[in-house]
DNA sequence: ATTCGTATTGACAATCATGTTCATCTAGTC
DNA sequence: GACTAGATGAACATGATTGTCAATACGAAT
């Protein structure tokens, strides 16, 4: 693979961390947009875009398409894993699901598939939404 | 829960269905839209759209949304499965996991998740695209 | 078969997230 | 401090999907 470009370290993309910094849940890079703002920051939209993607890529964060079509970012574990997400409240919880991984693996390789990525999420309505 | 909208069968949603029967992958609602004017039939894109969502809704199609955000759609078995597809020719198998069932229910219970769902693809390179 | 109420259709406009351009700026280096 | 490639951002482009609304066709009742 092609040596990574380096990356800079910016006000904005500073901003943009500590943005996902203060949410433990998923947000729309237009919200962390508007709450970079609202902390007196001044950012563009698209450098927004454009830093997500950069952490994505890195794998600082996490980014999950939503069913609207619309990407959703979050600060997570390095880990691999997977979400729990409530879809009322949006609270966040990280499982691993090492048997997951392993059927995972195990089904492509039995049908001859290579370079294997999966997704997994979980939603559901967490219990104090549930009233 | 609400008594469904009943369904009127037209030519128009004859036409989609049979378009997704003519394919065995996941196809965009334009490449559905494509497919179906090419055989002659006259439809809106608009038509196909609310079409594929009906349909979707029915559960008479399943739907992924791919990274990038566009919606693909596919003609399957009713019952409950997953997908193993090929990122490269798009080949798709039904895979089945009642362990995964199995243990996303457990996991959402055991933290109080009620209303559960959950999205679960596999994606890699299959063997004849892996030259 | 004719009528009628309501889904459905489709051409077009509107929306909305994201990509692109390009002139300007700046972090990191010498 | 000067230099250079990556970074920024305002304006604009793109492309999938949805909203609008008048015209039309399904299907139940007559």
């Amino acid at each position: 693979m092609a040596d990574s470009p380096p990356r800079r370290q910016t006000k904005q993309r500073a901003a943009v961390a500590e943005a996902l910094d203060s949410q433990d849940d998923f947000r729309s890079a237009q919200e962390i947009y508007e709450t970079v703002r609202q902390r007196g920051d001044s950012v563009g939209l698209t450098t927004v875009y454009r830093a997500l993607q950069a952490m994505a890529e890195d794998g600082q964060v996490d980014v999950i398409v939503r069913g609207d079509g619309e990407s959703v970012y979050r600060q997570c574990s390095p880990s691999h894993h997977h979400h729990l997400v409530c879809r009322s409240c949006r609270s966040t919880i990280e499982i691993e699901a090492p048997d997951v991984e392993r059927w995972a693996a195990d089904v492509a390789s039995r049908h001859g598939f290579r370079e294997v990525t999966h997704t997994v999420e979980v939603f559901g309505v967490c219990s104090r939404c549930a009233d």
